[in-house]
DNA sequence: CTATATTTGTGCGTATGTATG
DNA sequence: ACATACATACGCACAAATATA
């Protein structure tokens, strides 16, 4: 789902197909997120980007964090 | 701290500043330095600039860095 | 209560691409 | 051509929080 040689930065895209999963409903409020660890596997993304994607929905308010948790999509 | 516009590179006015806060007493052998996140944060400096900085105090002997842990006042 | 596994958080080291003076 | 600087990205290691056996 990565392009690399695209111009747009991986954690935007990978950010970008999250919020396409839940703003089409693939993940439902209060639904847990893939873990970073499970991105990771799944996208070839080092960890620091898959953070960096997931802290991007944070800061837009679709996902909360929950430390040594998880991530899930936001209530609202 | 850090003036853009002064002809001195900025990781040496970033190491100048902190060799001065260690020399001072401000930050005492075995104290950890500021994190490099927290003086990019607080400098506005990129890592790679804040990570040239930090290499230049570890080659003069004032700083010992950890990896995966920190970076702290040498004793001696 | 202890041990282990999972997950997120933090931090360093390094490399590459791009832009500027 | 060169030095400086920023942004992006990968890899690795350790710490903290939580849950489970």
């Amino acid at each position: 789902v990565i392009d690399p040689y695209s111009p747009v930065p991986r954690h935007r895209q990978l950010a970008a197909a999250l919020r396409d999963q839940i703003e089409r409903g693939d993940l439902a409020p209060g639904d847990p997120i893939p873990s970073q660890t499970r991105l990771v596997q799944e996208t070839g993304l080092a960890k620091a980007t898959v953070q960096r994607a997931v802290r991007l929905l944070v800061e837009e308010g679709l996902v909360v964090i929950v430390p040594g948790i998880g991530g899930f999509v936001a209530r609202r």
